[in-house]
DNA sequence: CCTACCGATCGGTAGG
DNA sequence: CCTACCGATCGGTAGG
């Protein structure tokens, strides 16, 4: 059972890498097969379809965020410190799974029905409690912007892109450097 | 002869209405040819192949930037000017030719050579000139930063996602949100 | 987990 | 610009 259980993770893991590589539509079954040393047909002893792949990836990775999100904005701390803590969040997922990171940004939109709906809703809370987060700032005058949805969005990109840009720097600098962005964006 | 270009622009224009919509791989040949009205086959009266639609909308868009880049860099005025105009070339391409841009942003990957080198060329001057601007801008005492390729990086992320922006904002606020943001992460 | 195989769809060509 | 068609490849199944 163990094996079973490591056998269908590592045939995800292999996807993720595959998906972050060539896209999740350029990659096909018989690439997946013989990454994991499998002929085409076996992978579907361990799992039910492609489709059922970037579902996982995805929706694996969605959840880690609504878990960090929650513990983050359930915190009784100051919207700075939150919004610093979020920063870590990205970087921690970024660092821990880097393929299906990048996936579950990259990809997200070849997701079926009913779990793309979950994924964005998902989604869509997140995006909900981080703009509560960005409004309690601004209510203790701490943060100051005139369109908070811009500037979510724009926050959102810069972490996003922090996904990326893991290979060539290390963590601290690139988590020092994104605090310093991210307040200057907030600041007066 | 002008019924033929327009015509072969007309199906480049398609593609990349759907290549935008779908993503490159995901759009077939019969896809486009129904939205123009053709029969598949037909298609290959007017363009090469699959490729060569990518390759010229990713191209064409690649020269927008590159002239629009050049005439801003050559001025001689202050960078925090240039910044300015940056986001404005940013903008005008977005809001002329927003799939293609998108396209560009999103499918550029599936590019194959040697188009693919001559891609990368073309972006790699744009960063160098960018980064000129924002080094000339720090030297003169204007812009502050750290990590020249960072902030380059988060800069360039930040339109790009206002190639997206534009449906749901007018130009004017989206333009003033950018150079208002981007001045924050420039300045001290 | 493999051999053998399926129907569907792909990008593209021949020939007119 | 169409009809007719091609070889290649796709995701996936049957059966053991």
């Amino acid at each position: 059972m163990t094996t079973a259980i490591s056998k269908k993770q590592n045939i995800i893991n292999t996807a993720a890498d595959l998906f972050q590589e060539k896209g999740y539509n350029a990659t096909s079954m018989r690439d997946l097969a013989a990454k994991v040393g499998l002929e085409p047909s076996s992978i579907y002893s361990h799992i039910r379809s492609k489709e059922d792949l970037l579902s996982e990836i995805c929706m694996s990775c969605a959840e880690r965020f609504t878990l960090g999100m929650q513990d983050i904005f359930d915190q009784d701390t100051s919207a700075r410190k939150k919004v610093k803590e979020l920063i870590q969040l990205h970087l921690d997922i970024a660092f821990d799974i880097p393929a299906s990171v990048t996936v579950f940004n990259d990809e997200w939109r070849f997701l079926q029905e009913p779990v793309l709906t979950s994924f964005l809703e998902a989604r869509k809370d997140y995006e909900k409690k981080f703009k509560k987060i960005l409004t309690e700032g601004k209510k203790a005058g701490k943060f100051d912007f005139q369109n908070i949805d811009i500037v979510f969005n724009i926050i959102i990109k810069m972490l996003s892109w922090s996904h990326t840009a893991i290979k060539k720097y290390n963590r601290d600098e690139l988590e020092g450097e994104l605090n310093s962005l991210v307040i200057k964006i907030l600041n007066k």
